[in-house]
DNA sequence: GCGACAG
DNA sequence: ATCTTGTCGC
């Protein structure tokens, strides 16, 4: 796939994103979403699911790949996204919410990974970013205080302070989610500055680049 | 033309 | 993304 190809396809996909949570959205699994690198081309996409009260890890799921195509600013989810859907596919437990590393609607075309996996597999899903695609005000500094992300007069995410003292993350809609409650879930998993289920998709997979 | 630009 | 443990500070 080209990038060309790779732009029209978000721009195909991203009509079928969704803003409004579901009646009655509950979440007992969460799932995190992480890809590891090697020195070479070589990745594995990793995916954990943890019970959303006790955060114990329920289940887990690995892949071994290589990145086929190259890292470009706005076309990152094709990088990730064949060894993560595999992954996802391989799980025994259906969570109900992905939390991605990377933006979801705040994105130069309004469709980033988040928003493609959701797309996709069709689960709600939410992009938690540790850089900005854009300009952003800072959030106070107290856990929980947040300022909206603005692109063409359109808020597209928000700048989450998920703990005083540290930089704020980055959480944007992926799909079947709204931003209110996407930065709730995100800061229900945040005990640090990044979400646990970030942090053990991210240990697991670099855990088997060994 | 020169920067900006998730991981 | 990755190279990387301890250390300084609240």
């Amino acid at each position: 796939m080209t990038p060309e190809e790779a732009v029209a396809e978000q721009e195909r996909l991203r009509a079928f994103v969704r803003t409004e949570t579901d009646p009655g959205f509950a979440v007992r699994h969460v799932a995190g979403l992480d890809v590891a690198y090697a020195d070479d081309d070589r990745v594995v996409g990793a995916v954990v699911v943890l019970d959303a009260v006790t955060l114990e890890t329920v289940d887990t799921a690995v892949v071994a790949g290589v990145a086929d195509f190259p890292y470009v600013p706005g076309l990152f989810a094709f990088r990730e996204l064949p060894t993560l859907l595999e992954a996802l596919d391989r799980l025994t437990v259906r969570p109900d919410l992905l939390v991605c590393d990377g933006q979801g609607l705040a994105h130069p075309r309004r469709f980033g990974l988040a928003c493609h996996i959701g797309v996709l597999t069709d689960l709600p899903s939410v992009g938690v970013a540790k850089t900005p695609m854009g300009h952003f005000e800072m959030p106070a500094d107290a856990r929980g205080a947040g300022t909206d992300l603005v692109d063409d007069g359109e808020v597209v995410g928000r700048a989450l302070r998920t703990r005083a003292g540290v930089k704020p993350v980055f959480v944007s809609v992926g799909h079947r989610i709204d931003l209110d409650r996407a930065c709730a879930e995100v800061l229900r998993l945040c005990s640090v500055r990044l979400p646990e289920t970030t942090r053990r998709a991210d240990a697991l997979g670099r855990a088997h680049l060994r």
